[in-house]
DNA sequence: AATAATTTTTAGTTAAGCCTAAAAAATTAA
DNA sequence: TTAATTTTTTAGGCTTAACTAAAAATTATT
């Protein structure tokens, strides 16, 4: 018994800082530095360090003074809650008010602090329980687990292969609008038919159109999982 | 031209203490009290003398000390706006995810401050351009208008009238509970049987049921229209 | 009208979350 | 391995929105 019954309150920018050093640690598990997490959150590094020994000292993060910062299992699930919170307003922006993809991210990094469970549960419930969100990016469970669905990236994709647009790892809105302009979207079809050696676009052929060019950059942001 | 093409930033604080005095001004033409205010927003009266300087100064409130406080027309369009992302929230959480009207305020008051107003504009949309909300309270039209409704307090209906209840003039949860034990909702038929001198309790039908008892305190919160 | 009580304001603090400038540590290069 | 560069931290400040305690204005009472 004792331990944990109730959560400790978040304010809203200690939810971003755990936000973003989960999203900066996602995938590597190398520490995160006090420079990279000031970029993402539009401050300075001077005001990172600060935020960092508040963090450590609520048990949320590791941090060591120079050592770059790592989040506590419990600093982990709070991150994950926010990302799920964040994830499902963006299904629901998309699905029942009609917003494009590239239009969600700004108002579900407001709706993401919204504080109530209850809400969360229902609204999963009304979304009929989403895997992914407009951008392909999985929601974590209820329970904190983030699903792994193992996408490659097109860049990495040979020259021949075919395979589905399952999401981007990007989501800013000028690139999802070049995504969109070029007619792609979740689940188009794409074949790699050459890749040009000069400055690595490739050619692809999108739902069985004539191949167009894709510049390594934008290939390098694309998820995609292989035909069969 | 030049005037007000954009509109000026409001924090989360000047948006709620608008409202409040809002609210503590309807009705009345009179100008709202300092302690007032502070009794609403949870401050002491010198936090709120604070924060009127700076409504002043920001136009948005006219303001004079010790001679209380008013919305200039500006303010007054802010906090409307405020009210309006509350109320059709709070029809968003009944309707669409099955909340209790007694359940909605807290998390309304959060999602009152979300700043998108495309994203108000769909969300009017996508529940029909309700009139009220799950209170009966109306919704202020994007343009600042507030409806007015003219509706009675059931606590000044004469005996043998008979009325129907369209709104409560105070949205407490243990309020909202107890009118739900008493069958009451939105819509309920009531005839006023009798009015006890001793204590101002009235004996009232509710949907042609044998007469209950409602104390004069409930009676003076709920709102109602003559029936034809 | 003078005094008492109440309301409101002023003055001085505090905490959160940011900032700049300077110092210290770590890393890279010569 | 020392010097130069980069990264990070410390120190000191600022702003917002709150606070307490004391002073001033208003309102009520005798």
């Amino acid at each position: 018994m004792s331990s944990k019954q109730f959560k400790m309150a978040t304010s809203f920018a200690e939810e971003n800082y755990l936000k973003i050093i989960y999203r900066l640690s996602e995938g590597h598990n190398e520490d995160v530095s006090t420079n990279a997490v000031a970029e993402l959150t539009q401050t300075k590094a001077a005001s990172v360090t600060d935020m960092l020994r508040k963090l450590a000292d609520k048990g949320w993060v590791n941090y060591q003074k120079y050592q770059g910062v790592r989040l506590s299992p419990e600093g982990e699930k709070i991150a994950l809650g926010i990302v799920r919170k964040h994830r499902l307003w963006e299904v629901f922006l998309v699905e029942k008010m009609g917003f494009n993809w590239d239009e969600v991210h700004e108002i579900a990094e407001q709706l993401e602090h919204i504080e109530s469970d209850t809400l969360i549960d229902k609204l999963d419930a009304f979304l009929e329980f989403p895997k992914t969100d407009p951008h392909g990016d999985p929601i974590p469970s209820k329970s904190g687990v983030m699903p792994e669905l193992g996408y490659l990236h097109l860049a990495d994709i040979r020259v021949g292969k075919s395979c589905v647009l399952m999401g981007v790892a990007k989501d800013s809105a000028v690139f999802l609008q070049l995504l969109t302009k070029m007619n792609l979207s979740l689940g188009s079809g794409l074949s790699v038919q050459e890749i040009n050696e000069f400055d690595r676009s490739i050619a692809v052929s999108i739902d069985g159109k004539p191949a167009v060019f894709i510049s390594h950059e934008v290939a390098k942001n694309i998820l995609v999982k292989l035909a069969q």
